[in-house]
DNA sequence: CTAGCGGAGTTCCTTGAGGGAACCCCGACT
DNA sequence: AGTCGGGGTTCCCTCAAGGAACTCCGCTAG
């Protein structure tokens, strides 16, 4: 298919994609982050073949968001987040939020997230790092920054 | 390829990525939000090829994305984003922070993101709608909810 | 000791999506 | 009448996804 390499644009959200963008591989995170942290779990869970799975796999912990750790004397593995990895998990929860809102229908989210701190069934709503208002796409201008191509 | 349908599983992660999961999807909302609403102006900054560009459209028109708009008494249009498509920008803008902070290397980050209510150049800090906290895949736990599957 | 099992891949074949170039349509200008 | 330019459509080629079969290798049961 010759896909086009997106890890050397000057965007972070194609940087981005570059790690996560494939087809699963979001997929694959969110079984790891909820615990199915074997090559057979998720991949009967996903019902992925499981070429592109070891593919996945292996390209998730070259680029530093999983780590593969042996669990048996036999030649036995789990995969686990990383801190990179787990920080991912904040893309995740945008489509959680996003897809819950405008996908879900009217029988509700089919997964809930409890907020540990507080304990309540709850959502991330983007806010500024700065004001802690609300930032929406709506509430952003957009500028050149110091990375910016040639 | 006969790409597995994300759209029927039980998880938000997975309906959204069946609307903005595909290659170059993500990257043609950011243009179009940055303002480049025409066909040839995103296939030139993409060089994505034009048969995909068309694909790609025509499936976010479809989604209620984006808005296929003409301007001119000529046949020709514009894309806008609609409002769930707007919205959709937060899960780019998760895509940015976690780039910037783990890509974007010492260069700093490609493009600057300013709020326009504080006026200041931030990023989006993911909080919990209930209490406002911070809300990271380390605080969260996940739990069954009403549209679980069957 | 050999047979079988189960986790974790690897190999191989088929299908179809992405890349890329060429082509087409159509209203406007010259 | 000819050309331009936006917005696609068509065609061919390559390579990635699906899927099934096969391999490897330590453990365990007979």
């Amino acid at each position: 298919m010759q896909r086009t390499d997106f890890g050397d644009m000057a965007c972070s959200i194609a940087r981005t994609l570059d790690v996560m963008g494939e087809p699963w591989t979001p997929l694959v995170i969110r079984d790891v982050f909820v615990g199915m942290n074997r090559f057979e779990q998720i991949q009967q869970d996903l019902g992925i073949s499981r070429k592109v799975l070891t593919e996945r796999l292996n390209h998730l912990v070259e680029r530093g968001i999983l780590e593969r750790r042996p669990y048996d004397n036999r030649p036995r593995y789990e995969y686990h987040l990383t801190d990179r990895g787990a920080e991912l998990f904040d893309v995740l929860m945008a489509m959680v939020g996003w897809g819950d809102k405008w996908l879900a229908g009217k029988a509700g989210p089919p997964v809930l997230y409890r907020h540990r701190a507080c304990g309540e069934v709850s959502h991330v709503d983007p806010r500024c790092s700065r004001c802690g208002e609300p930032m929406h796409a709506t509430d952003i201008d957009v500028m050149p920054g110091p990375g910016a191509a040639r």
